[in-house]
DNA sequence: CGCTGAATTGATAGAATTCAAGTTCTGTGG
DNA sequence: CCACAGAACTTGAATTCTATCAATTCAGCG
């Protein structure tokens, strides 16, 4: 197992470039009075993320510690096996949390947009991959520093616990569907959860704007690319959808997706 | 979504037959001083379990709120979408998490031994079905007792915490098996991580009790039960194993069979 | 000793993967 | 703005698996 890690993080070594984006002031030591001077202070995922409910003072204090970093289109924020020493709260973009046998085969495990946290540990390592699906800003928060807040802000805590329990659901929801559900229920289920997470809602009629590509839903849903994009054109000929570009897909009728979802009929 | 939750409670009414195991004293407001009177006197999983970080004093408190429950092959625990009243803690036997699809088709995604814990919920309600795949006993905890030990006993909560990881970072395994792996790869993953939980290891051979069913291990791995069946039959052909008896696999070679799991030819 | 449910085995059909083109999209540079 | 090259995606044909359906064997039990 160390080999394999060995191995993985000097092959990636390369293209591991490190981009941060630093608190706005020069000296970093300089710590904000309040964060309208941090990168909290314009966090547009700020409602949806660990930190919503903190007080004013809190926030402040949560401000001088985290980071922000941008993380470019295919990069790594972490990898399976590191040592885990932040936790991430996803501002903007999207993450793919995947993991991988040693000859090559991918399983993705979940998708993270703005507000979600990525970053569990297992005995001080992660338990994944992290990688950039588009360009993605994450805020990073050391873990020590949770450890601190652990008794000052228990509303970090809990919303953390929170967030590791809506993981479990997500996982055995996925688990289902890798399992037992057929390939067209699959893609249709994909796409009602995003259709359900973005919400761009306009009655029976929704626009899934895809940040993926085909071959991270492939491995997303435990298909090959191929049957995929076969999927997908079953479902644009029968109706249910239509394929502007290949990064959007208009639902046309939402109902029937969901009942394909569910495997009826 | 409630709807099916009612006919399925409904349907299951009859069968559900809530056997108790009531502390040993007459009285039940007679609060044991210590826990030499109370169930966890006894019990065979107090070193794996939740408590074991408790001391005496606590480990008497705790007792007081606990009640063991005998839940007979095949009987449920709980159910999916029931209201979440208790966590569980396995003391002996084993416990199998389930989800099921509309159509019948269902999903287990965990087997739960001593020392294990169940009952994680998503607002108040249970994620899935528990049942017993033998003659299994459990702790029945309050989730109310467990919100007032979160302050007076925080190592329940830190271990409870651990289960939920640990529960993530199976899950997330599982997620590769049932996306990736082939039927060979399942079964030697399966029959691997059972030799290593039970341990009775006698250096490249193993014997693997199983407590579950063909059935229960083709809705674990994803596969049907014939399918289940020829790999196992492949397996013992192929001279990795032998089959003693249904419920008993002699691994007479492990290494092979780890090389086997993770698809090396 | 026969009964019942579980497991195995066999034959077949269906479905998804694989391999192989072909097509469309995207970004870059002229 | 267009042409071009590479990548991403789609489509087609063949193959390989796995699921399905059906029959048989096996094991535990009254």
């Amino acid at each position: 197992m160390l080999k394999t890690l060995d191995t993985r993080i000097s092959s990636l070594a390369k293209s591991e470039v490190d981009i941060r984006l630093e608190p706005l002031e020069k000296n970093p030591k300089a710590k904000p009075k309040s964060i309208s001077e941090g990168p909290c202070a314009t966090c547009s995922a700020h409602n949806q993320a660990i930190c919503s409910g903190l007080k004013d003072h809190e926030m402040a204090e949560f401000a001088r510690n985290i980071r922000t970093r941008l993380v470019k289109t295919g990069q790594s924020v972490y990898r399976e096996f590191e040592e885990a020493k932040y936790v991430y709260s996803v501002v903007s973009g999207e993450i793919r949390l995947a993991n991988l046998l040693d000859d090559g085969r991918r399983q993705i495990t979940s998708f993270k947009s703005a507000g979600e946290v990525i970053g569990e540990q297992k005995k001080g390592y992660y338990q994944s991959d992290a990688e950039a699906v588009c360009d993605t800003v994450v805020c990073q928060i050391p873990i020590k520093a949770l450890d601190k807040y652990h008794k000052e802000m228990p509303s970090i805590q809990s919303a953390l616990s929170e967030k590791v329990l809506d993981e479990l659901h997500e996982l055995r929801h996925h688990a289902i569907l890798l399992g037992r559900k057929t390939p067209i229920e699959k893609i249709a289920t994909f796409l009602v959860d995003r259709a359900r997470k973005i919400g761009d809602d306009t009655g029976n009629k929704v626009e899934v704007k895809l940040t993926m590509g085909r071959n991270d839903i492939a491995d997303f849903l435990g298909l090959t690319i191929e049957t995929v994009s076969r999927t997908i054109t079953k479902l644009r000929k029968m109706g249910v959808l239509d394929v502007p570009s290949n990064h959007l897909i208009l639902i046309k009728d939402l109902e029937w997706l969901e009942n394909l979802a569910e495997g009826e009929k």
